[in-house]
RNA sequence: GGUCCGUUCGUCUAGUUGGCCUAGGACGUAAGAUUUUCAUUCUUAAAAUCGCGGGUUCGAAUCCCGCACGGACUACCA
């Protein structure tokens, strides 16, 4: 049994979107598994794509995840480099070798000439496909006689070197989650290998890559499963197929509402994030949104991805990096695609948030306060988290649900107001502030006074002065439980705001 | 158009060797309980004739065939 090996290979185009983040998952909880190891190669062999700050986008994002790598662009390794730009002068020899085998051939055929072919075709209802149908009507150094090719060679014509499929093969991909998908080779188009500008394509990098850093899994999503022929092809005309990797091709994620791949656009459009972190476009200054600023954490982002798409085979929902390390199979991965659902992605929020520390959301909550020119003692802003974090679902919404434990209101909602201050409230909340003044200011002490003795004792509407009591100190009627409240903020403060809710909205007639 | 992949509650899904499935769980939704309010929490409910149609079988969500629908791919992009 082979080192398991197991590779996330983006495009350095642009922000890693969230798909991105999942297969990157995958990829990394069957490593660790297993007890493999996790590469991350850079596949930027299109220089026309490249994103400045997009190869650190990814590995901050990863890295934000939890998500660790054996080898890799940023930590190096045994089989590097690991860009595959740096790789360059390697791919030409196996150009080379594929050609030298007649597994490949030159084509010479311009940009231009090809687009006029497909447009010819269009017009007749029909596609053009560059393969054994079409290949020998085409400029190549198989249509062409041997000293024209190298005649054209040797004057510098620019030639790109395509892959000869054979005329009638059934080619069979083992799938990890699909089972075996068998393609005939006469429906296969000979694919670019190797560009004009001496790049290879994804196809022929991924190939020579993955066999050099003896990859041995390759996990990758399902839209790559109409070119694994291609791949398994490439294999074979190495000489490779030994060692070839298995394959596992990922069911997509789809977009929430409708059909079809979720897409940048659609967070734009839902209001929720398709990458993992803020990105800063570089060209167009435009800002796309990321979980990590919108106050998702780390783990509740990784449980979430890990399930859509797969499961423990049981009812187990919440679980851990640790967990889904030891839980995850390949087996329960699948087949179809699954829709992204924000609400579900907020109660996973919610819940590991209410697994936070108090003094983890605490340190997040800072920011707001600080933006509110509020300066509390950490153990108090630290003690109301832990408070009011059950009724949160992401930190942003600390400061709705707490202001009131740093700033005393100001003005009482009118509706409340009506609903909860009758007549004779002033000489209630007269009766508080009379309490708290001579009772020991403790929870058991003032329920005792208050609750029992007053309220109770003279048979008073409980829920009409404790909800004006709630409204003078909170300035309107939300919030937890009333004496927890009143000890957290302090008996002068209580005073004070009860006293201010008197003077401000005084006695109500009848 | 062609090729390939897929199809269980609104959504994520359990169901892997056909019988314990009168199809289970979760999110969301609704109702109720608790509470001094709101939220939380708890309980309950509604919600999939397992895409449709044929077979095979004593028995099929599970196996086979056909159809429909959806998606991916179809670049000198990955």
């Amino acid at each position: 049994m082979r080192k398991v090996r197991v590779r996330f290979a983006p495009s350095p185009t642009g922000p890693l979107h969230i798909g991105g983040v999942r297969t990157a998952l995958y990829n990394y909880l069957f490593a660790r598994q297993n007890g493999g190891d996790m590469i991350l190669r850079i596949e930027d062999t299109d220089q026309t794509r490249f994103v400045p700050g997009a190869e650190d986008y990814i590995i901050e994002a990863l890295d934000w995840l939890g998500i660790k790598f054996d080898e890799g662009v940023h930590l190096g390794g045994n089989y590097g480099p690991y860009r595959q730009s740096d790789r360059k002068p390697l791919y030409r020899q196996y150009a080379d070798q594929l050609l030298r085998d007649g597994w490949a051939y030159y084509a010479f055929d311009k940009p231009e000439a090809l687009d006029a072919k497909r447009k010819e075709y269009e017009s007749q209802k029909k596609t053009f496909q560059y393969d054994c149908t079409t290949r020998l009507s085409m400029e190549n150094s198989l249509s062409l006689p041997a000293d024209e090719v190298s005649r054209r060679i040797d004057s510098g014509e620019p030639y790109v070197v395509r892959f000869k499929f054979p005329e009638d093969l059934d080619i069979t991909v083992h799938d990890l989650i699909r089972g075996d998908v068998t393609m005939n080779s006469r429906l296969l188009d000979d694919k670019v290998l190797f560009k004009s500008d001496g790049m290879p394509t994804y196809h022929l990098a991924n190939i020579v890559d993955d066999h050099l850093m003896e990859v041995s899994h390759v996990i990758r999503g399902e839209e790559w499963l109409p070119s694994a022929p291609l791949h398994v092809m490439l294999y074979r005309a190495f000489g490779w197929e030994d060692t070839m990797p298995q394959f596992a091709h990922l069911p997509l994620l789809l977009k929430p509402d409708g059909n079809g791949k979720l897409s940048k656009r659609d967070g734009d459009r839902l209001g929720f994030p398709v990458f993992p972190l803020d990105w800063h476009n570089p060209e167009t200054g435009e800002i796309s949104s990321g979980y990590r600023e919108r106050g998702y954490l780390p783990e509740a982002v990784v449980n979430m991805l890990a399930l859509l798409g797969w499961n423990p085979g049981n009812d187990q929902e919440l679980m851990s990096m640790d967990e889904l390390i030891r839980l995850f199979s390949i087996e329960h991965i699948s087949k179809s695609g699954a829709k992204f659902n924000i609400e579900k992605a907020k109660w996973f929020n919610h819940e590991y948030l209410q697994k936070c520390s108090d003094e983890r959301i605490a340190e997040m909550f800072l920011p707001q306060l600080k933006e509110h020119g509020i300066d509390a003692p950490m153990d108090y802003v630290v003690k109301v988290c832990g408070m009011m974090k059950e009724r949160i679902s992401f930190p942003s919404e600390l400061w709705d649900q707490t202001h009131y434990f740093f700033v005393a209101p100001t003005e009482y909602d009118p509706k409340a107001v009506s609903k909860r201050w009758k007549p004779g409230m002033t000489t209630h909340m007269a009766k508080v502030i009379e309490i708290l003044n001579t009772v020991p200011f403790q929870y058991d002490a003032i329920h005792q006074a208050l609750l029992e003795d007053y309220i109770k004792g003279n048979e008073l509407n409980m829920g009409q002065i404790m909800n004006s009591l709630r409204l003078a100190v909170v300035g309107t009627t939300v919030g937890p439980d009333m004496l927890t409240l009143v000890m957290t903020i302090g008996k002068e403060e209580t005073i004070a705001r009860v006293q201010r809710a008197i003077d401000t909205i005084g006695e109500i007639e009848n």
